[in-house]
DNA sequence: ATTATCTATAGATCTATAGATAATGC
DNA sequence: ATTATCTATAGATCTATAGATAATGC
């Protein structure tokens, strides 16, 4: 009765209204089934499967199977995140300067793309590459630069410890509940969750350590 | 000229002198591997190369090689941690407590299989599955109870947030620093460093909450 | 001529099993 | 007889390549 719609494709070149972004289409679903099954548990044969094409298709358009990996950290790599620290205006008030960050470093990370990426992190070892703990560490000193201004500024307390122990204690437990909750495979409950007890930490660091308002 | 050392093993029993804790040597090296490289990175050919046996050997002690996995993670899973929160005495001075709880938990998850065990949970996305996250979940909740009490007894501060709250400002950046710190290939200086900035987010902590002393 | 796909297959590896062999312990 | 190992191999799968085929665009 029911007839597949998919088109059998045969050998040579598709008609043009078939042909779309297969390289993009590869790389799209690299990312999804390297962030499930890790690198060594996904094959070549599994991704063009999933794409609809034959497998040798691949080759056309990437070296090997480590060349499509790299392009899709090329993707998702850390830098995409870092961007969203400089997006945000340090001459504010700073209890709303913190509350804002954290909305926004939210926004970032709450992303489909964005959460592949912390799947695909956290099935290779990736958290563990210099491009990840690097990204971390350039984060948190960046935030303890604006600390250290207001510090001098008198806009946040300078009894509680240095400007990078504090730029820690608000940014780690963000980051961590990133890793934990805000992956590919997480429930849309699960990551409110997540989001609410980060709002809920901003928030009693920003009380806790600003001076004012 | 140099001969290898190692007695080429024939076939047959070997005697009584060579004869080692085989079962508990593939465990080992099974669970260094997988930290090294992932479960579906890690042959189990490559298991028994490293131990220096045949094979097949493997399937003497092992029905599978899903099998030796599950045998790593009863050594390493996330139980083994949580043994460390409940060694501590609540009914210390609070700041006290505070500081020897995260000397404790350091001490539990700076050891060389506790470090392999994040290298692992870290390559096979152990880090979402309910084991890793409830886990983690139960520690705070956990330490939220002790600070419950405190907030009753006027020795720690109520006007900054609910004790689960607080809870999760202390635990998640030690927890965030054990998994991208301490894990199997970190050098002695990066975990040194990651534990100085443990114990003094945890002196942060316990100077900023705690009432009198 | 170039591009995008296919089929077919080489050659490497992987998990798992069968069956032999030799020491152990009853 | 049991235990702990070996060699040899079956059968599945994986990466990668060769060569055919058909639409595209000059």
């Amino acid at each position: 009765m029911a007839v597949s719609t998919t088109r059998r494709r045969g050998p040579g070149r598709p008609p043009k209204a078939e042909a779309g972004d297969t390289k993009g289409a590869l790389v799209g679903v690299a990312l999804k089934l390297f962030a499930l099954h890790g690198y060594a548990g996904t094959s070549i044969r599994a991704i063009a499967r999933e794409v609809g094409l034959s497998e040798s298709v691949l080759y056309a358009h990437f070296d090997s199977k480590r060349a499509i990996y790299d392009e899709t950290m090329k993707l998702v790599g850390p830098q995409v995140a870092v961007t969203a620290l400089d997006a945000a205006d340090p001459s504010a008030d700073p209890a709303d300067f913190i509350r804002m960050f954290a909305d926004r470093v939210l926004a970032a990370w709450d992303t489909p793309q964005a959460r592949q990426a912390i799947s695909l992190i956290t099935r290779d070892g990736l958290v563990h590459e210099t491009a990840h703990t690097e990204g971390t560490e350039r984060a948190i000193r960046h935030l303890a630069e604006v600390f250290a201004r207001w510090i001098e500024e008198g806009r946040m307390r300078d009894d509680l410890g240095s400007a990078e122990d504090l730029a820690y204690a608000l940014l780690s437990p963000i980051a961590h509940a990133r890793l934990l909750w805000l992956h590919g495979g997480a429930t849309e409950e699960r990551r409110r969750a997540a989001r609410d007890r980060v709002i809920r930490h901003a928030d009693l660091f920003a009380r806790t350590v600003t001076v004012g308002a």
